[in-house]
RNA sequence: CGCGGGGUGGAGCAGUCUGGUAGCUCGUCGGGCUCAUAACCCGAAGGUCGCGGGUUCAAAUCCCGCCCCCGCUACCA
C-alpha cells in the first residue's frame, strides 16, 4: 500500500552560511529518508525553505548598513546553490518571504485568535526616543550587575556569561543612538500554550517509537509548565499582523511564522502543480505520515509549540515523528575546532565530490549522541570506506568482467551454493537496510549496506575468479555474474545515500538511473558494460587544508 | 540552580527500555592474495563499559550519590 509521507525539514536561517553540522542535523538525513521512500514507491512531499525573518537578520543588516532583504537574498541564494550541488531532492524549497507564506501565517493567526488561543497583553520594554523605536535586548548595553563589566548587552553579559534582562543593566544605553532608553508599555499577542497543556501531554505520552531524548525533553517541558509566549514583536521586519488593534510597528515574531512554513510550503507546492488542494493529501488525511527532521535545538518548536498550533487550528495532522538529531561537533582536532565549525557546506563542496560529502556526513549522523567529526575523519571515511570498500569492489569486478568477457556481463551458467548464498545475503541486507531507513535509523542502514559490500569482497577472495579463469572460463563467469548481481542489490541499498554514484553505476550496468523499487534488479548475462572508471576519487591528505 | 542527552579498548559509535560470556566501522600487529583506486581477505593484541556505593546467584544494563561534556533555560530558531 502506498503511504503518504511528508518530510518536513528544519528551515535554515538566512543569517549566515550553514555548516556541516546543519547538514548532518537536518538536510541530509531528510534527503536520504525521502529518497528511500520514493524508491519504495511511497508518495513523498519534502518541503522546506529559508527562514528569512527575525532579529539576527536585522542585526546583521544594521551591522552591514544594508536592508535585511539584502542579507536574506544573499544567503537564500547560497543555500539554493548548496542544495543543488548536494543533490538535496526537495519537492519545494521556498522561503518565509513569500506572499503565500504571509497569507497562511495570517490565517493561522486569525484561526487561533478565533479559537481563544491568542491573548493581548501589555509588557514594558526599552524604547529609544532618538531613533524612535523599541530596542531588541541586544541593542541595549550597560554595566553588568553581576561583574560590573561595562559592555554587557541586554540579553547577556559577555564577560561573566550570565543571562540578563535589559532592565538588569546599570546605566543602560541604546546601541543605536547612544541615548538612554526609556521603558515604555507595548502590547503584544501571546500564544496561550497553557490552555493546551493537557491535550499536548496526552498526545506526547501516546507517541511510540520516538527517540528517547526527543520525547523526554518534550514531556519535561510540559511537566515544568508551558509559559504563554509572545508571538509579536516591535520590529518592522516580518509577517504583518492580520489585525490592526496593536498599533503600528508590530510584526509576527519569527518563531511563530517559521514553523508555519511547512504548511505554507505544502500549499505553495500544490498551487505550483496546478492542483491547489493537493497539499491536503499530507495534511488532512489522518492516514498520512509526517516526519519533522530537525536539529535538537528545534525540539521544543516541533514537539510542543507547532503541535499546539496545529491543535489550535484544528483539522491538520500532528507530527508522526520528530526524529531530531543531536549535534556534530568538531572538537577532535583541537587546533582546527573553530575552523571546522566555521566552514560552510559550500567550502566542503568546493573540495570534495558530492557523494564524498554525503557519505562522510551520513556515516556520522548524530542520531543518538553528539558526534565528533574532523577533517581527518572525513578523509578517512571517504578513502577507506567509500573508495576502498565500495568503489574498489565495483572496479575490481567490472574490470575482470570487461577484460575477459568482451566488455559484457558474463553468463549466469551453473550457480553453486556459495553463489546463491552471496545473493541471498545481499537481498537480506537490502531488506534490513530498508527497515532501518523506514525507522529513520539512517546510520545503521548505511552500516548494513557497507557490510554487504565487504561480504562481496570476501566472496571474491574466496572464489578467486582471476585464477579460475585459467582453467574454467564458464565457472569464472558464474562467479562474476553473482558478484555483479550482489553489486546491483547493494547499489539499491546505497541509492538514498550516494545518488550520483548510483546513477553512474546504473549506466554502466544498463539499469535505470534511479532504482525503480526497493529490490535488486537482475543484470542479465550479455549486458554491455558501459565505460568503466573509478566511481570515487581517493582523497589526498591536503584537500581540506588551507 | 533547573530541564534533556551523553561519558563503552587508540578514533568514531552500537548495546542500557526487556540484567546473564562487551559488539560494529576504522587504526595497530601478524598472515594471505595479487583481479582491483598500495586495494581486498583472514587472524591477533587491545576495554575493571566516568567515579563511589547499593540491589542481585549475576549489572555497561536496575537504584542512590558525585564528577565531567553538550544542548535548552535568550528578542537564535
Amino acid at each position: 500500500m502506498t503511504r503518504r509521507i511528508l518530510v518536513a525539514v528544519g528551515w535554515p536561517y538566512a543569517s549566515g552560511p550553514r555548516h556541516l553540522g546543519h547538514l548532518a542535523g537536518a538536510y541530509l538525513p531528510a534527503d536520504i529518508f525521502a529518497r528511500y521512500h520514493r524508491i519504495v514507491g511511497n508518495d513523498v512531499l519534502m518541503v522546506s525553505g529559508s527562514d528569512v525573518h527575525g532579529t539576527p537578520i536585522t542585526v546583521r543588516a544594521d551591522d552591514e548598513g544594508v536592508e535585511p532583504q539584502v542579507i536574506v537574498d544573499r544567503y537564500h541564494a547560497e543555500f539554493l546553490d548548496n542544495w543543488k550541488r548536494l543533490g538535496i531532492s526537495w519537492d519545494l524549497y521556498t522561503s518565509t518571504g513569500t506572499e503565500n507564506h504571509a497569507a497562511v501565517t495570517q490565517d493561522m493567526f486569525l484561526r487561533l485568535l478565533e479559537n481563544g488561543l491568542l491573548e493581548k497583553r501589555t509588557t514594558s520594554q526599552f524604547y529609544d526616543e532618538e531613533a524612535g523605536r523599541f530596542l531588541p535586548d541586544r541593542y541595549v548595553e550597560g554595566t553588568c550587575p553581576h561583574c560590573d563589566y561595562k559592555g554587557a548587552r541586554g540579553d547577556q553579559c559577555d564577560n561573566c556569561g550570565r543571562t540578563l534582562d535589559p532592565t538588569d543593566l546599570i546605566d543602560p544605553v541604546s546601541k543605536l543612538s547612544g541615548s538612554s532608553p526609556v521603558l515604555r508599555d507595548t502590547d503584544h499577542y501571546f500564544l496561550m500554550l497553557s490552555k493546551l497543556t493537557e491535550p499536548l501531554k496526552e498526545w506526547l505520552e501516546s507517541r511510540t517509537g520516538w527517540r528517547k531524548h526527543v520525547k523526554n525533553w518534550a514531556l519535561g517541558m510540559i511537566e515544568e509548565g508551558l509559559p504563554d509566549r509572545a508571538i509579536t514583536r516591535d520590529i518592522n521586519w516580518g509577517v504583518e499582523l492580520p489585525v490592526d488593534d496593536l498599533g503600528p510597528g508590530k510584526r509576527i515574531y519569527v518563531w511563530f511564522d517559521a514553523v508555519i512554513g511547512y504548511l505554507s510550503a505544502s500549499k505553495e507546492w500544490a498551487a505550483m502543480q496546478g492542483t491547489p488542494d493537493a497539499w491536503k493529501r499530507w495534511w488532512t488525511d489522518p492516514s498520512a505520515e509526517s516526519y519533522y527532521i530537525v536539529g535538537k535545538d528545534n525540539i521544543p518548536f516541533h514537539t510542543v509549540i507547532w503541535p499546539a498550533m496545529l491543535m489550535g487550528y484544528g483539522g491538520l495532522n500532528l507530527p508522526t515523528d520528530v526524529p531530531a538529531n543531536q549535534y556534530v561537533t568538531f572538537g577532535a582536532e583541537k587546533a582546527s575546532s573553530s575552523r571546522g565549525v566555521g566552514r560552510s557546506i559550500g567550502w566542503y563542496l568546493d573540495r570534495l565530490e558530492t557523494d564524498a560529502v554525503r557519505y562522510a556526513v551520513a556515516s556520522v549522523l548524530p542520531e543518538q549522541n553528539d558526534t565528533d567529526l574532523s577533517d581527518g575523519e572525513i578523509i578517512r571515511r571517504v578513502n577507506e570506506e567509500l573508495v576502498a570498500t565500495w568503489g574498489n569492489l565495483i572496479n575490481r569486478v567490472l574490470t575482470i568482467a570487461a577484460r575477459n568477457f568482451e566488455e559484457k556481463v558474463p553468463d549466469r551458467g551453473n550457480i553453486e551454493t556459495v553463489d546463491r548464498q552471496l545473493i541471498e545475503a545481499t537481498d537480506a541486507a537490502l531488506v534490513e537496510t530498508g527497515a532501518l531507513l523506514n525507522a529513520v535509523e539512517l546510520r545503521a542502514a548505511l552500516r548494513v549496506a557497507m557490510h554487504a559490500a565487504t561480504e562481496v569482497n570476501a566472496y571474491l577472495n574466496a572464489q578467486e575468479p582471476w585464477k579460475v579463469l585459467n582453467d574454467n572460463v564458464e565457472r569464472a563467469g558464474s562467479i562474476l555474474w553473482s558478484a555483479i548481481q550482489a553489486i546491483s542489490g547493494i547499489r539499491v541499498a546505497l541509492a538514498p545515500f550516494i545518488p550520483e554514484a548510483t546513477e553512474t553505476l546504473g549506466r554502466t550496468l544498463g539499469l535505470p538511473p534511479t532504482p525503480a523499487n526497493w529490490a535488486r534488479p537482475e543484470v542479465p548475462g550479455g549486458t554491455e558494460l558501459g565505460e568503466i572508471s573509478p566511481l570515487f576519487t581517493k582523497l589526498e591528505r591536503e584537500v581540506l587544508d588551507d
